[in-house]
RNA sequence: UCCCCUGUAGCUCAAUUGGUAGAGCGAGCGGCUGUUAACCGCUAGGUUCCUGGUUCGAGUCCAGGCGGGGGAGCCA
C-alpha cells in the first residue's frame, strides 16, 4: 500500500473540494455492486461512509487481475483503487474514477449467503444482522445523521456557553424515580450473602450498597447547575422497563439542560431554540442524507424541518389542552380514554393535538401535581406544578421538563405527601439550603430526536446497536 | 405487562374444503450492453420456528413454548 499516490475519501472525489479531475487518487472502501460490460470493463460501485453516494470505479479489462479478481468482486468487498478522477461519461454521476489499479482487501467468502446483498431488505431482518446493516444506503446515512446532530448539540451549548457535564453511569442510591432500574452488582448471584433477618446483604456488594445504572442525571447535573450556571449532560441512559414500543429503549442517549435564575418560560425557550438550531444544522450540512430519507422514507421529513425551524412551538397550558379535547369530544371526536382535569394526557391526546389539531410541535406546560414528579415547582395555585412536555408529530413526547422546586420547605411537602425519604435526598434537599436558586431543564430523547428528523419509525433503526426487553445481541 | 397480527428457499411472499413445495428478488453460470433498481436465458437452493396432539394423510386444524411486528401502559 505504497502512498506515492494520495489517499482521499470518495466525499473528496464527488465534490470535488480537494481533487480535480486529472488528478491520481486512492480510494478505499467497500463494494456496494459491480456491472460488467462486454465492451472490456466492469463498472464498481465503492463506498466508504464519508457520504451518501458511492464513487464509480471504471475498471477496465487490461488490469491484470481483471478476470482474476476484478470480475469477481460483489458486494460488500473491501478494495483499495487507485486511478485517475475523469468527467464520466455515463449518466448518474459528474465524476468516476478511471482504475489503473484495484486491490481486493477482502473478499465475500460466499456471495449467496453474505446477509446484505445490493437488494431492498426489510428493517426487521436488518435488525438481526445489526453489524453489516450499516452498510447499506439508509443505515449509513442514519450514521451520518446521528453524528450531525450530536456535534450540533454539543456546538450548540458550548457556543451558549453551557458546559457538558459527565453525571454518573452508577447511581448508588435508588432516589431517582424515575423507572424500573438495572441492578449493577458484583455478588455472586448463585451464592448471595443474607444477613441475620435472611436479606440480601449489599454491604459485600462492590460499592457496599445497592446501586444501579442511571436512569437520569438530572439530580446530579442540578448541583453542576447551582454553580456553573448554564450545564448538560449528554450521555446514555438506562431503563429497564418492560415496553416493546418503536419509540422504547432500554439504553437510549438523552440531553439534559439545566439552566439557573430561570422558570418555566425560559425553559422552554430553550427548547425550542436548541431544537431549531441543531435541525438547521442538519439541513445545511447533509443535505444528500436528507434528500434520501425524502425520497425513500418520510416525504415529508424535509419540509418538517424546514417548517420546524421557521415557525414557533405552539404553546399551551395543560388546562387549555383538556378543554380543546373535551370540545373536540363535543363535537363528536372519538377517544378510548375520558379526558378531564386531573388525569394525564394519553398518547392518543398527546397525538390529536401535535398533529391533528396544530400540526406541529407543541409545548404543554402547567400539569396537575399529583400526575408528575416531586422535585416539579409547585405553582401558586397549589394544584399545578411548572411542568413541560414537548410534543411531535408522529413520535409524540420528545421533551419532558420542569421548573424545579427551589424552596427547601415546599420540597419536603412534596417528598412527604409522596412517601419518600428525606434523608435519601440528604444532598439535593443540601442545593436548596445553600444559595438555592429558581433552576429548570428538561431531557431529550436523542433516538426519538433522529427517528423525529429522518422519518424513521422505530428507534431500534437509529441507535447502532438497539438494547430491548429479550434483546441484547451484538 | 396487556391486546391484536405473524413465523414456508439467503431475503420478500404464494400454496383452493387438510392431499406430498412455488414465484419474484438475491446468488452461480452464460448472453447482451459506458453500465448504474440494468436486461434475457439456464442452474442451484427447503428439518415449512420448536414440542406434542387430531387425522389414512398437517405448511394448512388444536394445545403449549420460542421468536418477530403493530398498538396500549410506563416514559425520553
Amino acid at each position: 500500500m505504497a502512498a506515492e499516490i494520495p489517499l482521499h475519501s470518495v466525499k473528496d472525489v464527488l465534490t470535488g473540494r480537494s481533487v480535480a479531475p486529472g488528478d491520481q487518487v486512492q480510494v478505499r472502501g467497500w463494494v456496494r455492486t459491480r456491472r460488467d460490460s462486454k465492451a472490456g470493463l466492469s463498472f464498481v460501485q465503492v463506498h466508504d461512509g464519508s457520504c451518501f453516494d458511492a464513487l464509480q470505479v471504471v475498471a477496465p479489462g487490461e488490469l491484470e487481475n481483471y478476470a482474476s479478481t476484478v470480475q469477481s468482486l460483489t458486494a460488500g468487498c473491501s478494495v483499495i483503487c487507485e486511478g485517475q478522477v475523469a468527467a464520466s461519461e455515463g449518466k448518474g454521476q459528474s465524476v468516476e474514477l478511471q482504475a489503473d489499479r484495484i486491490v481486493a482487501v477482502g473478499m465475500v467468502e460466499d456471495p449467496d449467503t453474505y446477509p446484505v446483498p445490493a437488494k431492498r431488505h426489510t428493517f426487521e431482518y436488518l435488525r438481526e444482522q445489526a453489524h453489516l446493516r450499516v452498510r447499506t444506503n439508509t443505515f449509513s446515512a442514519i450514521a451520518r445523521v446521528r453524528h450531525c446532530l450530536a456535534q450540533a448539540v454539543h456546538r450548540y451549548y458550548h457556543e451558549q456557553g453551557f458546559y457538558w457535564v459527565h453525571t454518573p453511569i452508577v447511581t448508588a442510591s435508588d432516589c431517582e424515580g424515575a423507572g424500573e432500574m438495572f441492578r449493577v452488582s458484583t455478588l455472586d448471584v448463585a451464592n448471595l450473602p443474607r444477613d441475620e433477618a435472611g436479606e440480601i446483604d449489599f454491604s459485600k456488594d462492590f460499592f457496599g450498597r445497592e446501586s444501579f445504572l442511571t436512569v437520569s442525571g438530572q439530580l446530579n447535573v442540578e448541583s453542576y447547575c447551582l454553580a456553573l450556571s448554564k450545564v448538560y449532560t449528554f450521555g446514555p441512559t438506562f431503563r429497564a422497563e418492560n415496553s416493546n414500543t418503536s419509540r422504547h429503549l432500554a439504553e437510549f442517549w438523552m440531553i439534559e439542560p439545566e439552566i439557573a435564575f430561570a422558570d418555566l418560560h425560559d425553559d422552554a425557550d430553550l427548547a425550542e431554540d436548541f431544537l431549531k438550531y441543531i435541525f438547521r444544522a442538519l439541513l445545511e450540512e447533509l443535505p444528500d442524507d436528507m434528500e434520501f430519507f425524502r425520497a425513500r422514507i418520510d416525504k415529508t421529513c424535509v419540509e418538517r424541518l424546514e417548517a420546524f425551524v421557521e415557525s414557533s412551538f405552539e404553546r399551551m397550558e395543560y388546562s387549555e389542552a383538556v378543554s380543546l379535547l373535551e370540545q373536540a369530544v363535543e363535537k363528536g371526536t372519538k377517544f378510548e380514554f375520558p379526558v378531564s382535569w386531573g388525569v394525564d394526557l394519553q398518547s392518543e391526546h398527546e397525538r390529536w393535538l401535535t398533529e391533528h389539531h396544530v400540526g406541529r410541535p407543541i409545548v404543554v406546560m402547567n400539569y396537575p401535581k399529583d400526575i408528575k414528579a416531586f422535585y416539579m415547582r409547585l405553582n401558586d395555585d397549589e394544584r399545578t406544578v411548572a411542568a413541560m412536555d414537548v410534543l411531535a408529530p408522529g413520535i409524540g413526547e420528545i421533551i419532558g421538563g420542569a421548573q424545579r422546586e427551589e424552596r427547601l420547605d415546599v420540597l419536603d411537602r412534596r417528598i412527604d405527601e409522596m412517601d419518600l425519604d428525606r434523608d435519601a435526598y440528604w444532598w439535593y434537599r443540601d442545593l436548596r439550603k445553600y444559595g438555592t436558586v429558581p433552576h429548570a431543564g428538561f431531557g431529550l430523547g436523542f433516538e426519538r430526536t433522529i427517528a423525529y428528523a429522518t422519518g424513521m419509525g422505530n428507534v431500534r433503526d437509529v441507535i447502532p446497536f438497539p438494547r430491548t426487553p429479550r434483546s441484547a445481541a451484538f
